[in-house]
DNA sequence: AAGGACAGCAACCGCCCTGAT
DNA sequence: TATCAGGGCGGTTGCTGTCCT
């Protein structure tokens, strides 16, 4: 028996999503807040899949999103993170505030399965905390990758048996950032306007009100049949949200939103729960001044936390 | 300047999990 | 207990921009 497609299929939008669309899914979760997403296509208006709205809100729209330019310390969180817990990009994402993981899994797959593939061949490098000109760390090194290799099947083993539910109740509140329960609330919705501000920026740079010239924008996925409304749109909602103070003006939870609206804003992320199990592999990843130092960290000791 | 190759990334697809009934 | 819908997730695709010849 097949599954049955999430939506119809006929009449449903595909591609790029456009700034009108942008601006008509940020305005229905403002009022009601993400989640049933089955509803946002036929209560917008908006032609797209509900799966879609979804994608597009959690990984683009979303509130706290930065974008582009990772730095070197998320390099190496992601790299040992993914050799932890391998390519569940959730997880990963999970300890990286401000990041998605489907950014989080292009950046692996475009930059950084490049980068590690270069250090293997070039055992010379140092970037990652691996100072290569110390023939100590070179036993080090090695000594910690080999068990890293054969004991993270126990580990991961013993991690799905630490997030096991009967187990995780007596676990110590120790989330990851974008766990969104317990994320510090960024500013209610500056981020998203925040993010919507810069599209409509540009936008209205490279679009000044002329977009039923163009085929994109014209082929009907938006309820607006005249540039004047899509002015107004877009000016009544960077009137509303003020492009220009986002963070004063929306410092709070938006009051147009209800507290469930509010709440469900930042739920559309699972977490760890064995986070007290984790909490030295967390010390370790998240503090700077350590630069990785692999080998002061046995990996009994790691793995004695799982 | 043209066009082919390549890289980056947004978005889609389909499977899986979970909660509701 | 079985079934179903909604949503989450990872893998993959395909579009677009950039670089190279």
């Amino acid at each position: 028996m097949g599954r049955q497609p999430c939506c119809d299929k006929v009449g449903v939008k595909k591609g790029p999503w456009t700034p009108e669309e942008d601006l008509i899914l940020v305005s229905y979760i403002q009022q009601h807040g993400p989640g049933n997403w089955r509803a946002v296509p036929t209560k917008t208006g908006l032609l797209r899949c509900s799966k879609s709205c979804r994608l597009r809100w959690a990984n683009y729209l979303r509130p706290g999103i930065r974008r582009g330019n990772f730095t070197e310390n998320e390099e190496k969180m992601i790299i040992h993170l993914q050799a932890l817990l391998g390519n569940r990009w959730a997880a990963i994402a999970s300890y990286l505030p401000e990041r998605t993981d489907n950014d989080i899994k292009n950046y692996w797959n475009t930059h950084l399965k490049k980068k590690l593939k270069k250090l293997q061949g070039n055992e010379s490098s140092s970037r990652y905390g691996f100072p290569s000109s110390s023939s100590s760390y070179q036993i080090c090194r090695g000594q910690w990758e080999r068990k890293l290799q054969t004991d993270i099947h126990m580990a991961k083993k013993d991690l799905s048996d630490a997030l096991s539910p009967e187990k995780s109740s007596d676990l110590v509140e120790m989330k990851p950032f974008n766990d969104h329960t317990s994320y510090p609330k960024p500013s209610g919705y500056a981020s998203s306007t925040e993010n919507i501000a810069k599209l409509l920026k540009g936008w209205m740079r490279n679009n000044p009100w002329k977009m039923a010239d163009s085929a994109d924008y014209s082929e009907g996925t938006v309820p607006m049949k005249e540039d004047k409304n899509s002015k107004e749109m877009a000016e009544a909602f960077q009137s509303h949200l003020g492009f220009e103070s986002l963070d004063s003006s929306l410092s709070d939870i938006s009051p147009s939103m209800s507290p469930e609206a509010s709440l469900s804003q930042y739920e559309s992320k699972p977490h760890l729960n064995a986070q007290s199990q984790l909490s030295l592999l967390e010390k370790w990843l998240f503090d700077e001044g350590k630069d990785y130092q692999l080998c002061d960290i046995t990996l009994d000791q790691n793995l004695h936390f799982f």
